[in-house]
DNA sequence: CTTCTTCTGCAGCGATCGTTACAGAAGTGA
DNA sequence: TCACTTCTGTAACGATCGCTGCAGAAGAAG
């Protein structure tokens, strides 16, 4: 049934140049023109594949969240432990926050900060998402106070906000030029805020209590 | 000396208004036409005033800097130990980034996340203040380490960059409608990683360690 | 008052924004 | 071969971008 003048170019391999553009420079900073450019084909073109703008960058970014930002969920899903879950993911983040080929920090985190008023529901959509990743924190530290890992007054929310933070400071960090060294020393030093249990109250040696920040990479 | 027509509008009210719109939206996102909305001026009273878009930027900053940003310098320099100017640093960030009559979060964290190619230099500006902070923090730490209250060992980098990541998160966590409180938590928690001196190894009661996130604020 | 200076509103500059109409190119099915 | 369908490059749409020329308004100085 498909018939026609067939696509001169590779759908996916736009899609992921989209990707790059949108991640390096936002929604609203990224022109048609500069999409065009380095997509390397013409504006009816993209029209024709993918819609509009908006479109192409809510595409660009569900393909970006079921790839480059799939670490998350792993991270938690495959991880029994909330600490666990937490101490992957932000160690997980700091190489994908500065992978050399790649533009640095997070399309999620970053893509629209500085958005004008006629895309505030882009904005509002990304921080949906990144709200949906806070609940989904959240809920992993909820079942490790139900196992009895933490603490049964311990603040769900202030916990999970608490590391939703430091992921986004990664990836401001990143953006600001930050290695995958300083990121993984953000990531250990994040990490001993972790609540201590009650069975890891031993008494502590001066090694085993943490003393400078980043050097136990 | 100076005569000819006066201006019509409070400049310094203007500027103040520029700081709003600027730490709202960004450096790109901020057009000329929802400056002179804002201002409650012409565009040739605008240029007049203050040059063009960019100068207007740079001396909203600057006033920024010395006004609502101010808390970081104080922080630093009046607090003698490292540890009570980054505790102070970051308890008066949790306010200063959620005042209900003022923008969320920092602008000098906020305001040029996503630019165009066009306005890089922009971009380039705040990174290079942002930096200076880092530096500014990382100083404060390697006279903590010499006055002996860190260990020699300390990685005055990895500490100074750490305190910086969280403070672009609870930036970005206030721009996604954290409370003061949110932002207070996390600052608590951020703390809990500070590096423990010998003198504090005493041995830990139960309620002395810390169990959960933010419920001694 | 006149003169001088600066500021203001308006109108419009060239450039770019996101988007689309259109004609032709390039394929399929008959 | 001929329709038929879809994609492509070009060229342009109206809107907005940052910015400015210009004439007049509003003060000070004489």
């Amino acid at each position: 049934m498909r018939t026609g003048r067939p696509r001169s170019f590779d759908r996916d391999k736009a899609l992921e140049d989209a990707i790059t553009v949108f991640w390096e420079h936002g929604y609203d900073a990224t022109s048609i023109s500069l999409l065009t450019k380095a997509l390397g084909i013409g504006a009816a073109s993209l029209y024709a594949a993918f819609g509009d703008k908006r479109a192409l960058f809510v595409e660009a970014l569900d393909r970006y969240m079921h790839t480059y930002a799939a670490f998350t969920e792993r991270a938690l899903a495959e991880e029994l432990g909330a600490r666990d879950a937490v101490q992957r993911l932000l160690r997980e983040a700091a190489t994908a926050y500065t992978r050399p080929d790649r533009p640095r920090g997070c399309m999620l985190i970053s893509a629209a900060t500085n958005c004008s008023p006629q895309s505030a529901d882009i904005a509002a959509h990304l921080r949906d998402l990144r709200a949906a990743g806070v609940r989904a924190l959240e809920d992993k530290v909820a079942a490790a106070i139900r196992a009895g890992d933490l603490p049964t007054r311990t603040d769900t929310h202030a916990l999970a906000t608490f590391y939703a933070a430091v992921l986004q400071g990664m990836s401001a960090q990143a953006r600001d030029g930050a290695t995958t060294t300083d990121l993984r020393h953000i990531a250990e030093a994040a990490l001993h805020a972790w609540p201590r249990t009650a069975s890891q109250q031993t008494v502590p040696s001066a090694d085993a209590a943490p003393k400078e920040s980043g050097s136990r990479g």
